[in-house]
RNA sequence: GGUCCCAUCGUCUAGCGGUCUAGGAUAACGGCCUCUCACGCCGUAGACACGGGUUCGAGUCCCGUUGGGACCA
């Protein structure tokens, strides 16, 4: 039997659609679906309709409905038509399902629960399938008539062609799949109490919505078949589809909120100081790939070297590294946010850093006004050690604010244990204050001779001065820092020093927030 | 239970019969750089699930086993 297909549509316009159900937050499995949908209309310059499968009442809220479009929007995911509701479409639903009665494709199915349940385990028993024997496919229309009249409840199934024929069709990803006759049942469409399954309505809304190419989890591939079914039952061209391997935990299991909480929301990777892009970027790099390995992609980049060939078939590990003390999440997708975080243009990270800053109560409005300039340097001058954009806020801190904790072990390590700096740093303070110019050259040159006429390493004054100014063992060159401190900010904390040889546990406990490295080289040396 | 799908380093993957003594990324480890850390650079370790075929030749094709996933309830 030949299929309308493809070749009709070919001079049509691609439209795709990506199509969650509302769970209250954007589910990163869904996310990438969503991304290759929308990477393939871009690419194809296609059509991207975002449709709610809001069927399930209790659980489509309007702040569930709300979680997704932000998580969309957040991560850039921009659609050309929608939010449909499938709500809306039910009784589209209805009609077709009775259309199907009339014109002869499916028929109403009066067998009870029980009578089923009762089949299935019998078969169970034998070890055979569990199919639908079609008990009233065979009905004749007296019999039906007269159930109807006792006002016996029924479903609708789907006939499926009898015989030796087999639907098959070609997946864009998993090549030709094909499903024997025999093995389908004939599948209900439309519940008893009147409700029509997804499996129906999934397919009525395609077809209305002219979808020409329908991208989604792997886990519809068992269903397409029966949706095939449906379509020609229907008289309707039959899309492309195009399965995506799924996203699993480190066990092999789908991810779920169930079991790993909120990071499965794309949410959470917002709230943890992810770049929208950068995520997108990693989350495209999970079940795809160019010959050439490429990983890092601009917009456009990725857009081009989109292609459904490249998606794997096998189901991806998305290494959520749940008791990771050092990953909260996986390890690539951080590397690829840390990657964007040192080298986007800094403008582009700003408002980021903003909002980071804003949370934190950091931000001073004079960062968009007269000290934009020395924002934005500060923020180039550190980025590069961070992974997160709210590594600004703890990390970073000092550069924001007087009141930031330090760091106990390089408190320990590069200040208490050397008796001298309890003396070293107030002198230096002296030093710098008197600085006819306080510039790179000059600094240096100070720090430096200080060092020699002391007789230690440089090395132990700007380690010192390091931790006491940012309250971090890392960090850029200190001459860098004392630039971007300025001299003033500088020269005060250098003279609180030794408070600190005093009381160094309330330095150490002054904190706002804890302030942990995701991924600190955590070695004291060897 | 039935049906469908999948199977390369810890993880993401390249590989579409010979150029694979299996490449890249990330993570790990070592080194260089250096005022610390990061970046960067150099190097080390790390995989074709197993068994049969087909072929002159198989990670690559076929079959089975095992394992994993999905769907149907």
């Amino acid at each position: 039997m030949q299929e309308r297909t493809h070749n009709e549509m070919k001079e049509k316009q691609v439209i795709v659609r990506f199509a969650p159900s509302p769970t209250g937050y954007l589910h990163v499995g869904g996310a990438r679906t969503a991304v290759f949908n929308w990477l393939f209309a871009q690419k194809m310059n296609g059509k991207f309709i975002l449709r709610i499968e809001d069927t399930d009442v209790e659980r489509s809220t309007d702040a569930s409905i709300q979680g997704i479009l932000e998580g969309l929007t957040w991560l850039g995911i921009t659609w050309d038509e929608g939010p449909y509701y499938q709500s809306h479409f039910i009784e589209e639903h209805k009609r077709a399902a009775q259309k199907l009665l009339e014109s002869g494709h499916a028929y109403k199915c009066f067998c009870t629960r029980e009578e089923l349940e009762r089949k299935r385990e019998e078969a169970m028993g034998r070890r055979t399938s569990v199919l639908y024997d079609g008990t009233c496919r065979r009905l004749s229309p007296e019999e039906i008539a007269r159930k109807e009249a006792q006002g016996l409840p029924y479903t609708i199934r789907l006939k499926v062609p009898r015989g030796e024929g087999a639907v098959r069709f070609e997946d864009l990803v998993y090549g030709s799949i094909e499903k024997k006759y025999r093995d389908i049942e004939d599948f209900v469409i439309v519940r008893s109490n009147g409700q029509p399954l997804y499996v129906l309505g999934n397919a009525v809304d395609d077809i209305r919505d002219g979808i020409t190419h329908v991208i989604r989890g792997q886990d519809h591939l068992a269903n397409t078949p029966k949706q095939i079914l449906i379509y020609r039952a229907l008289g309707a061209p039959i899309p492309r589809f195009a399965h995506m391997s799924l996203t699993l935990d480190s066990k092999k299991a789908k991810i779920s909120k169930r079991r790993h909480g909120e990071r499965v929301s794309v949410n959470f990777y917002k709230e943890h100081g992810f770049l929208p892009w950068a995520f997108v970027n990693f989350l495209a790099l999970l079940g795809w790939s160019t010959p050439d390995s490429k990983q890092i992609f601009t917009r456009e980049e990725l857009i081009e070297a989109f292609s459904f060939e490249g998606v794997s078939k096998s189901n991806s590990v998305f290494d959520l590294r749940q008791d990771d003390p050092k990953f909260f999440t996986d390890p690539k997708a951080v590397s690829i946010n840390a990657h964007y975080l040192r080298t986007m243009p800094v403008e582009e990270i700003e408002p980021y850093v903003r909002r980071e800053l804003e949370r934190a109560g950091l931000w001073d409005p004079a960062y968009e006004g007269p000290r934009r300039e020395w924002f934005l340097r500060t923020v180039e001058l550190i980025r590069a050690r961070y992974h997160f954009t709210t590594d600004f806020a703890t990390l970073g801190r000092a550069y924001f604010s007087d009141d930031y904790p330090l760091d106990p072990k390089p408190l320990k390590k590069n200040l208490l244990k050397h008796e001298g700096l309890k003396t070293w740093m107030p002198e230096l303070a002296a030093e710098l204050e008197a600085l006819e110019v306080f510039d790179e050259q000059s600094l240096e040159t100070t720090i430096r001779s200080r060092a020699q006429v002391l007789g230690i390493k440089a090395g132990v004054l700007i380690n010192a001065m390091r931790t006491v100014l940012t309250g971090q063992a890392a960090g850029p060159g200190i001459f860098d820092i004392l630039l971007t401190l300025g001299r003033q900010r500088v020269v005060e904390r250098l003279r609180k020093v030794p408070t600190l040889f005093e009381h160094p546990e309330e330095a150490a406990n002054d904190q706002q927030a804890p302030v942990e490295r995701t991924k600190p080289k955590a070695h004291t040396s060897h």
